[in-house]
DNA sequence: ATACATATTATGTCCATACATAAAAATAAC
DNA sequence: GTTATTTTTATGTATGGACATAATATGTAT
């Protein structure tokens, strides 16, 4: 036969429009061909060119709206993976030890604001915990948690002091959506104390909610101590 | 016709796959029922089921090897990915007016930490700007930066005036490799200045690096104004 | 028992087809 | 000219079948 090209997957479809947007074949803004015509052109299914072209919109690099077409993403949102995250690999991934310290544990009614970012039911409980976690005995991070007892009720009785509410959660629940929110903010008297810092000084804070399917589980704030830096690569 | 369910779709088989996991019918390590027994169960094609598995393989829920089957995950990999945009977009989301301004642009040596950071030549040139965000005229983030003539020899003439380097880079080279950086950083006399806050006071900050391939284009350092916030969610 | 070849099996991918759905475009009604 | 209504079309998803592939399990020879 002459030259009908063979097994053109997906991944073969999908690096063949990525090699085109990168070398401007198809710049920013443009629509591209139907899947009816990719697959035309790639002499393979519209199921393959669907999932090749699936996966660039997952990816943010292609822009996809059912009649009207694809069209290349103009702002193409870099997706950096924060990889997480228990914090006990974190320090110990450092070269330190690692230890752990439940400062406070209390069950009460959730307070509004909680209710709110969580979507509880009103006047929901939930388990409230401040933990305080080290590297070779120096503060590493202040933990302030909440854990909805309706989506974990395992939480209410759990021994917090022997394990940390992050690695207990981690073993207990999974989590299919987290939202991360990161910030710097001035120490306060409560983490100049169990951080040792000085008053005002930028502490870099990350708030996290994470969810499974639609039911929230748990929200967290976490105060890293002096020095910390987050880093991430795509 | 009798109980002969319609319409499952792979949300609807994730969603209950998930559900199983979470209610520990699957607890953590539990090997699942092959595709081909749960797209019976579920009266759908395996397909259907496929995709389903797949997508909670791919957040890392569940772990998928050839022939040895599907096990819940012991320990779920917690990825979030870190959407990474344009400034203007960020200004504008927020319903801002957006603003730039070059405050400062030169041609010079790199200086050796940015030589040792983006591995250059020794002597390599380096275009180096100072700039400014503004949302609705209020300071939004100072900007330091410095593009690698090498790698960009289009940065030296750009006009960096007219457009910001994040937008020009964004439009001249897509598809770049990016690693952040994030900390709290204390306020100095320059920051004070343009971002109009107090000496000292804790100042979000990005460090960004982006490669094309194995070369270096670029270091950004991005000081936000106060009370930024950086949100991501999965 | 140990090493090696073979069969089995769950996942991975592809195909051709079908129908659903959303949104744009075209048309009709006012 | 403006507003409904219908048509068109690209994407979204489901199906049943097929073969590939990797890893396990099994059987065989040493």
């Amino acid at each position: 036969m002459e030259g009908s090209r063979q097994a053109v997957g997906f991944r073969e479809v999908k690096a063949e429009i990525l090699d085109r947007i990168r070398t401007k074949t198809w710049p920013p803004g443009t629509l591209l061909p139907s899947e009816l015509d990719l697959a035309a052109e790639f002499r393979c299914a519209r199921a393959t060119v669907n999932r090749a072209m699936r996966e660039l919109a997952e990816s943010g690099i292609i822009d996809r709206k059912r009649k009207a077409g694809s069209r290349v993403s103009e702002t193409p949102v870099r997706q950096a993976t924060l990889g997480i995250q228990r914090i006990r690999d974190e320090v110990e991934r450092a070269g330190a030890a690692y230890r752990y310290a439940l400062v406070s544990r209390a069950v009460q009614a959730a307070p509004d604001w909680l209710v709110a970012r969580l979507e509880l039911a009103p006047g929901a409980r939930a388990v409230h915990l401040e933990c305080m976690h080290y590297a070779d005995s120096s503060p590493f991070l202040f933990e302030e948690r909440w854990i909805s007892i309706e989506a974990v009720p395992a939480a209410e009785e759990a021994d917090f002091a022997a394990l940390s509410p992050n690695e207990w959660l981690v073993r207990e629940m999974p989590f299919t959506n987290a939202e991360f929110t990161m910030y710097a903010s001035g120490a306060d008297d409560k983490l100049v104390a169990f951080l040792s810092v000085a008053p005002g000084e930028p502490i870099f804070t990350v708030e996290r909610t994470t969810w499974i399917g639609a039911q929230s589980i748990t929200f967290a704030r976490l105060f890293y101590g002096r020095g910390y830096r987050l880093t991430t690569r795509t």
